[in-house]
DNA sequence: TGGTGTCAATACGCAAGCGTATGGTTTGGT
DNA sequence: ACCAAACCATACGCTTGCGTATTGACACCA
């Protein structure tokens, strides 16, 4: 029942914790009690904190990379149907690992880094579909970027404000608006 | 030359640490330091930290509630002027305090609450601009929120990413589709 | 000149967290 | 059964930061 943990474990973790606290709320003491175990064997698998949150950063980018463009293109359809998909999808998302992600990479440089080159390709894949619906480089590369704020200026703000059925209404009046020719 | 310090002091200082290193860097003793006194005269001014934070809170709804809509109104003009410079304006301002702001109230109820209470009346304002432009109620809230949402992105991303001129061609395209009419 | 109120320095106790040292326990291989 | 490696517990020292207590300095007023 109670196995031995590995580094994962403590990743895994440590990601929890992010996403409920914080970057400051990963403390390697609460973890390890969270863990039902003491520091010292944190301290088998981690130098030291830093080498952790370097860790949870990975984990993070190699779940942030994937994971939704997959499924999305999996899914097939036409680009306009792609978008959508992937609109409802997202904003319907959990953001607070996202936001907290976020708001870690507001005060440390490697975060900001990771932060920076997770959004450009997700921006990239965005401005992609919308090429495809015709419009120009510039303007998809625009309308990519605006909708792209919009979901993380979404999650900054907490998730939805109104109801379930309300917040989509919302959502496909801007799809509307989003995919209208110029 | 060096003149006592008033309560309006430390505020001040905590939201320049705030908009610098995010609310644990507003440390008293780190202030202090700023302020060359010692914490001796911190603990003169507010009963504990919480206070502080308290303070610095109050100060900032102060500040973000009238500013740039007072700014805006005072231009005169029409909706879609207003709003076009509206837009003009809190693209191109610096958002490190909003930001930092906002990471603090991904995990602090009161921040939180204050967020919350400035969101809306800073959307319900664009909303209004909407209105007046022709769009029905429920469309202007759509249209209101999902730009403050882009708003709030810009700033959690880190404000610019290409140049200046690249930026205005970018938010003149995304203000086109804005007012855009159904 | 003495007193009172305002602001500040110093010294202290306390708690949270990090990281280290050292020794114990479990597991798998032989 | 025994050994070595992997994993974990305990105890310690150190730093940072909070909050308190006490005393000092300055200003203004009577």
């Amino acid at each position: 029942m109670t196995e031995r943990l590995g580094r994962q474990d403590w990743v895994v973790a440590g990601l929890r914790a992010l996403a409920k606290d914080g970057i400051d709320g990963v403390r390697v003491e609460r973890l390890a009690s969270a863990l039902s175990v003491t520091k010292g064997s944190f301290y088998w698998h981690f130098k030291d904190r830093g080498e952790l949150l370097a860790a949870v950063l990975e984990a993070w980018k190699a779940r942030a990379t994937g994971d939704v463009i997959v499924q999305v293109n999996a899914a097939g359809g036409g680009a306009r149907e792609r978008l959508h998909r992937l609109l409802l999808i997202v904003f319907a998302a959990d953001g607070r690992l996202e936001q907290q992600m976020r708001a870690w990479a507001s005060h440390d440089g490697a975060a900001r880094a990771a932060q920076d080159e997770i959004d450009r390709l997700r921006v990239g894949y965005v401005a992609a579909l919308f090429r495809d619906l015709g419009f120009t480089k510039a303007e998809a590369q625009a309308r990519a970027h605006f909708a792209y704020q919009a979901l993380i200026g979404h999650f900054a703000m907490g998730g939805a404000s109104g109801g379930r059925a309300a917040a989509k209404r919302q959502l496909d009046r801007a799809f509307a608006m989003l995919v209208r020719p110029v």
